[in-house]
DNA sequence: TAGATTGTTAATCGATTAACAATC
DNA sequence: TAGATTGTTAATCGATTAACAATC
């Protein structure tokens, strides 16, 4: 396998790996790259330079076995042990999240959630507790954390991102309206919802 | 202004209205191409070509009027003027975009949502009622929309996303699990959660 | 004016696509 | 075997970075 695989290539994964749960629902075992590309909408070329990043996972004049392409594809995306995760920010965001059964399905497992209003703390989002954020330092060494869902308000993103970074977290999916910076061995997904509108709002006044 | 803008810059532009947003908010009136590239670790080159497939907002010796630049990059956004919305599917992460303020203060104003359960029927978010997603046919036409955030199960995505377009809608902010099939004159801006956890999970798998 | 900094052209880098020998 | 399709190298395309003349 090789080193340094491109962002790009990465970021294509999840997609692959949605389409080939489909077929396999759809009960298609065999597939060739000149289909696949044509039901995902890219290149042949792309499929097979994307996936012998990894290995060669195809065979010669028969193409790719849909179950096991998928399967290699959830092993390189690392989903086949499960995360926990916490979530801080326990407002309409985080709570939507904390509700979403498919994470869970996928091996995301939602531990706890974290506010600082007191008006949410206590309340439950299933069988998912809400704490103080002041606990954090308590309650999330006891929980084998992996990612920090951080879902407040982008003044406290920053602060709260560094606290959880003293407590070993190093993944971050941050919904919080900034950048942030972290340590070398850390790292964030952002999900920037408002860059995400305005980028279709752009769309809509030069579609015209 | 050039035709042809490429996505890659338009996804940077919302990252520089705010940064220059930032900027203002800490009264900074001007700033270098260099300045602004070692706050937003990009490089100046980067940001100078940028901003020149749109015009020459900056002046040589003197660099870039932070209001002046931020409001040029709103006119080319379409911030401009309001946007009306509705969101179809009023589960925990529908509600939770209807509820959120800052998108009201930029100009995207939630005018209702729809959903096909009848326990979320006749609630509101706000002042925003949820309708009936039988009633799209009737209400969506008094709206003046411009833009349908899908929010339901992706079985019913493809579906509503056509009836929504036969009332005219041409842009779609799509949460829902699967890439639509749209007209030639329509477009979507994709937020797919899960494709975004799945490359934390596996860069937390590839850090170790 | 002299210094600073843009706008823009040219050079580089990386990602995508095409082509085809290898091989199932 | 013959046909199909991969894995991989080479060619192309597009995006980023560097350089610098223009000019405020």
């Amino acid at each position: 396998m090789k080193q340094n695989i491109s962002k790009a290539v990465i970021k294509r994964l999840p997609r692959y790996y949605r389409y080939l749960g489909e077929l396999l629902d759809a009960g298609i075992t065999r597939i060739s790259s000149e289909e696949l590309s044509k039901i995902m909408k890219v290149t042949a070329s792309q499929i097979r330079q994307d996936l012998n990043n990894f290995g060669g996972f195809g065979h010669q004049g028969y193409g790719y076995n849909v179950e096991t392409l998928k399967d290699e594809i959830s092993v390189i995306l690392g989903l086949k042990s499960p995360h926990n995760l916490i979530i801080v920010g326990g407002g309409n965001l985080g709570r939507a999240i904390a509700g979403y059964p498919k994470f869970g399905n996928r091996g995301f497992i939602v531990k706890a959630i974290f506010d600082n209003d007191k008006s949410v703390i206590g309340s439950r989002v299933g069988d998912i507790e809400t704490y103080s954020v002041d606990l954090l330092e308590n309650i999330v060494p006891t929980l084998d954390i992996d990612i920090a869902v951080l879902t407040m308000p982008k003044e406290h993103a920053a602060e709260t991102a560094e606290r959880l970074y003293k407590l070993g977290i190093k993944a971050f999916w941050n919904f919080a309206h900034t950048d942030l910076q972290l340590p070398g061995d850390a790292f964030c997904e952002n999900v920037h919802l408002s860059d995400s509108l305005m980028q279709l709002s752009y769309r809509l006044k030069n579609s015209l």
